[in-house]
RNA sequence: GGAAGGGUGGCAGAGUGGUCGAUUGCGGCGGUCUUGAAAACCGCUGAGGUGAAAGCCUCCGGGGGUUCGAAUCCCUCCCCUUCCGCCA
């Protein structure tokens, strides 16, 4: 959510900004629809406080007596107005807060222009050189895959997109997860493990709901949705709460499997791990005091680039453009890992700022000192990582040519070898 | 899943139709007293909307209803506790 007064005072200055992301927005008709409402509830509540003045009166009167009887015509008219002018004001706040939920987050100022992917910046690259790698071959054609990665019958026990990992492959998957939460942990961001579904509101407080409503799996039975990331229910973990301000900033990372129906993007480059309806990540989040924040989201991408220093992996950083940004999203750095097999970058994290959006849709307040009025945090997350893609470009790049893959030496400890035999 | 009992301010806990945003206690903050502290005493102590302010309005788990008037009565949903059943 936007600051509604803040928009009102100056609609302009979000007017100029909010045309610079992608998303359709009628600024006017909200603002109309702000000032029908307050208009509303005004009427609404005078109604209501001359009520409770005839009201007051009345408990003084003796019940029964010929005044209290006169009251009681009084009070009914009163109660039919006031019931009328609350109808009223409910309906127009309904609909303002309907226009207003759909208003996106303004872009930073620091977010360059542009329309859509192709506008997005390249701030840095590190690793190899992309030459380098010539042994390398696309992860779903190694030699042996197939056997450690197992996509029909996944198809025959859930549907596409939802593959099995077998033998080694698993047990990679699995310290892929807990050697990304030990180095997130050793960066102060204690670990969490959350619920995989999230109830409407929840949804709504990150800002998937009502944007990316059937991106989302949601329950036959019940109104839950199964998590299209861990960011969901760990930034609602501190919903509607009042953070001491010595907490600041809160630090959490966790993994969770993400379930996405990615419906209408599946298009040609979808083959292997590079797109799934169920996949790992570990997932960091910051709750940060406003002035910090920007320091914040810098840092937390740090955090996560680490990572893939960590694993050997040539990759990017891409700032996104306005065009191309989330819905909830301030600023948003992308990273991709460079899948030398394939030859294309894969995108494996993704850091942004919120900025306040999400903490005034989920009410998340510090107070910066006793008695002080509570203000809203910030919120960040990022990737750290995402799994398949990480494990996609690890097989090419590591591929040696033959029956085997070197594995960086960050993952030859805990895997307990330096290099994962293919079944050829 | 069945039965019973509950959900009130940071916590505990009153309140069963009207002057109750709510008695009281604890905790917290401020003051008096004290060299300082404790004790004692006095005062303050939830969130939100609207407004320049005074003020006005809303919130007693959520939603709906009855009533001139609801924390209080009714319906419904959610949650908690205990017992039984089932179960990783």
């Amino acid at each position: 959510m936007l600051d509604i007064q803040k928009l009102r005072e100056n609609p302009d200055w979000f007017q100029e900004r909010l045309k610079r992301k992608k998303f359709a927005t009628n600024l006017d008709e909200v603002l109309e629809l702000d000032e029908a409402r307050r208009k509303a509830v005004t009427e609404a509540e005078s109604a209501r406080a001359s009520q409770n003045g005839a009201n007051q009166e009345m408990a003084s009167l003796q019940k029964g007596s010929p005044e209290f009887i006169a009251k009681i015509g009084e009070m009914k008219k009163l109660s039919a107005i006031t019931k009328s002018l609350e109808g009223a004001a409910k309906d127009a706040d309904e609909a303002f807060r309907a226009a207003y939920m759909k208003l996106p987050n303004v872009p930073s100022d620091e977010s360059p222009d542009g329309r859509g992917d192709a506008d997005n910046v390249e701030i840095r690259r590190s690793g190899h050189d992309h030459d380098s790698y010539t042994t390398a071959r696309a992860h779903f054609d190694l030699p042996g895959i197939d056997k450690l990665l197992d996509f029909e019958r996944g198809t025959k026990v859930a549907g596409a997109g939802f593959p099995f990992y077998r033998g080694d492959l698993a047990r990679l998957v699995r310290v892929l997860i807990g050697s990304f939460l030990d180095h997130n942990g050793q960066r102060g961001y204690s670990e969490i493990a959350a619920p995989l579904v999230v109830n409407a509101d929840s949804a709504r407080a990150t800002g998937q709901l009502p944007d990316k409503e059937g991106q989302m799996y949601s329950c036959r039975e019940e109104e839950l949705y199964l998590i299209p990331t861990a960011e969901v229910p760990v930034t609602n973990f501190y919903r509607n709460e009042i953070i001491p301000v010595a907490d600041l900033p809160l630090k959490h990372s966790a993994y969770t499997p993400c379930f996405r129906r990615e419906a209408g993007s599946w298009g040609a480059d979808v083959r292997g791990l590079n797109r799934l309806h169920q996949f790992d990540k570990v997932e960091i989040v910051r709750w940060e005091r406003p002035e910090d924040s920007e320091a914040a989201h810098l840092e937390l991408l740090g955090d996560a680039e680490a990572i893939l220093q960590a694993l050997e992996l040539p990759y990017r950083v891409l700032e996104i453009c306005t065009g191309d940004m989330g819905f909830p999203h301030s600023r948003q750095f992308d990273l991709e890992v460079w899948a030398a097999g394939q030859k294309r970058w894969l995108e494996v994290s993704s850091c942004s700022n919120f900025t306040d959006f999400q903490a005034r849709r989920a009410n998340i307040r510090f107070r910066r000192e006793e008695g002080a009025k509570p203000e809203f945090v910030h919120t960040l997350n990022g990737s750290s990582l995402a799994i398949p893609r990480v494990l996609a470009a690890l097989l090419e790049n590591g591929f040696d040519g033959e029956s085997s893959v070197r594995l960086p030496e960050f993952l030859a400890r805990p895997f307990g070898a330096d290099s994962l035999k293919l079944p050829v």
